[in-house]
DNA sequence: ATTCTCTACAAAAACGTTTTTGTCAATTGC
DNA sequence: GCAATTGACAAAAACGTTTTTGTAGAGAAT
């Protein structure tokens, strides 16, 4: 009962003290002044819960984030920076991220999820990340008319609002270099292909290829986990092959980090005997030996514009498909690759 | 209006209804068995604003996460795993977790964005990660008698609930075993001393000295981030002494990682010519060269424990003395330490 | 002087639940 | 056979806002 106190305190109406402090017009400054300094005064903050019953608003964005693996690690790096950026923009215009877990096992789960936080009216936006080619949670969001922003792409027909890293460029970039550099038997460590991020890079890859009248080995693209250790059990069974590839590309930092310690493992030098690279500038990547040639693409910036297009369409200054927002990346070569 | 609209279908009054579907047992078994039926045909659930306006119960738990300087990562690896397993617990129990990011820049708005959650009534319970040796948000949440579970501990008099690994025995553990090796100009390259870790872990280092009669150099504790970028700056400085530290004992697997890159510079072999000791296991841990000797804590399962402790403060099933759990860790023996 | 338009405020309905308090019939206790 | 208890449901108040509608008075227009 908190706004009627303040107004009894004030002698003034609910109404008046309720449209003083929404800023409507139909309120004298000096009296919209003196609701202002009483209630910073007294500590008046609206009660969520009221607002939000009365209008519908929630002030929250709802995030399921994907588990990766069983380890239980539900983000990866990439997305706290990420999820840093989103909430930096989002805490000024005083929206909230309402965070959830899905782990892999269930995977209905997660569209459950989306739909509780949807149908529930828990939030009133969604970021959907880790998109796949076809995505069960983008029909949901599309369906029942809440506004979402995806990171990363998917293949739905209806727009949407998106924003992506130039995946596709990014493998270009890395695998023209090792191209470049007169690699031939390039191998390509890719992610799960359910994954839009991952037939983008699989296009950068081959399409670096076919520029220069070539054409990748399909045997030396291989698909796994992105972590460490999906890339050290990749690279490992690359290894063994007669004649092993000279250069491995592959899909994240950490999957580079997991087939450096494969390729050691095996005698190999690698910068010298063997080119391995990654994607993401994680900040393992620079303090690996050697250093990993990489594509930074700026997630805590990628971030803030994921935010700032969520509020653009919490306001309804944006529709879906005015956000479209391929994001630039840039090639940091080190000492993880050279000449063949 | 969807429970009056439930009501109506059913021909039954609104009340019975929510009896029924809160476990009231004054509503006769096949008439709930109706109801409940009826509701999951329709989809119909408990719109949560309303719930919580009504109840006061908002059913999220409220975590304000650091920002990890200024690169805008947010979480490292290690509050993600945490979180994860924290989401676990709750997620069943329908309840979600509202993030909010605090940047290292600001510190006061870390503590208004604790307030806000708690006067403004955002959440029912709070999460209070990286606890400082004296940490107002702590005392904010004691002064509010808002339920609240920390990881990690603090100097405040009042009790309160904390889960916390045993950073004390972890440091000990690994100290003890470079001294085992035979190395006695130990480096400890400690996080900020602001934080009730840190002081833990620097207290492990010691008393492993103190315990065989000896003593650390003071000279060689050094201070830094808990980042690959600090370990490295840290170690380089350590490298130009005269003489030099035979062992680094890191506070973070991440300073570990940048420390064996800062000694890899120097030309020195992690290992062999210096030994090298993390803390985490995190995955980066297993796949750097030398692979490292750190210490395991369970990261995620200490989440569901923390997941688990604020439900059942959640639930009046415990009082804050009762949850006091300082959770074991394990040496993980690898190849970045040995005989001096 | 009468009506009209503003200005500044107030009354009251509504949002969708939960919970307290009834109520009526059937069963039990003596 | 009558009061007391119990079982199963319903009425209505309450939670704290926002928003629609209303209204009194002051000044402007005719």
């Amino acid at each position: 009962m908190s706004i009627v106190l303040l107004a009894q305190d004030l002698k003034l109406s609910i109404s008046t003290v309720s449209r003083a402090l929404n800023g409507y017009t139909d309120v004298a400054p000096e009296t919209r002044q003196r609701i202002m300094d009483r209630a910073k005064q007294i500590g008046y903050r609206a009660n969520p819960g009221a607002r939000r019953l009365k209008s519908g608003k929630t002030h929250a964005v709802g995030v399921v984030l994907p588990a990766a693996g069983s380890t239980g690690q539900f983000v990866d790096s990439m997305y706290s920076s990420l999820l840093g950026g989103v909430a930096t923009e989002l805490e000024p215009a005083e929206y909230h991220l309402l965070a959830t877990l899905h782990t892999k096992q269930d995977a209905d789960r997660e569209s459950a999820l989306y739909e509780n936080f949807i149908k529930g009216s828990w939030v009133d936006a969604l970021l959907i990340v880790r998109t796949r080619i076809h995505d069960p949670r983008v029909e949901l969001a599309q369906k029942s008319g809440i506004p979402f922003v995806t990171y990363g792409r998917t293949e739905s027909p209806e727009p949407y609002a998106w924003i992506d890293p130039d995946n596709e460029r990014a493998i270009h970039l890395i695998t023209a270099r090792q191209l470049e550099f007169g690699h031939r038997r390039i191998a390509f460590l890719s992610g799960p292909s359910e994954y839009f991020f991952a037939r983008l890079r699989r296009q950068g890859f081959e399409r670096a290829f076919s520029e220069r009248g070539l054409a990748p080995d399909p045997a030396l693209i291989l698909e796994g986990d992105v972590t460490e250790s999906g890339g050290h059990a990749l690279c490992r069974s690359l290894l063994v092959r007669h004649p092993a590839p000279t250069s491995i590309v592959c899909s994240t930092d950490a999957m580079a980090v997991g087939a450096i310690a494969a390729c050691r493992e095996q005698g190999l030098t690698v910068g010298q005997d063997i080119s391995v690279t990654g994607y993401g500038n994680t900040s393992a990547s620079a303090f690996c030996d050697p250093p990993l040639t990489t594509v930074e693409h700026e997630t805590f910036a990628n971030g803030r514009r994921v935010g700032k297009a969520l509020l653009r369409l919490l306001r309804r200054e944006a529709k879906p498909e005015d956000i479209h927002e391929l994001q630039p990346v840039v090639l940091v070569p080190r000492k993880s690759d050279g000449r063949v």
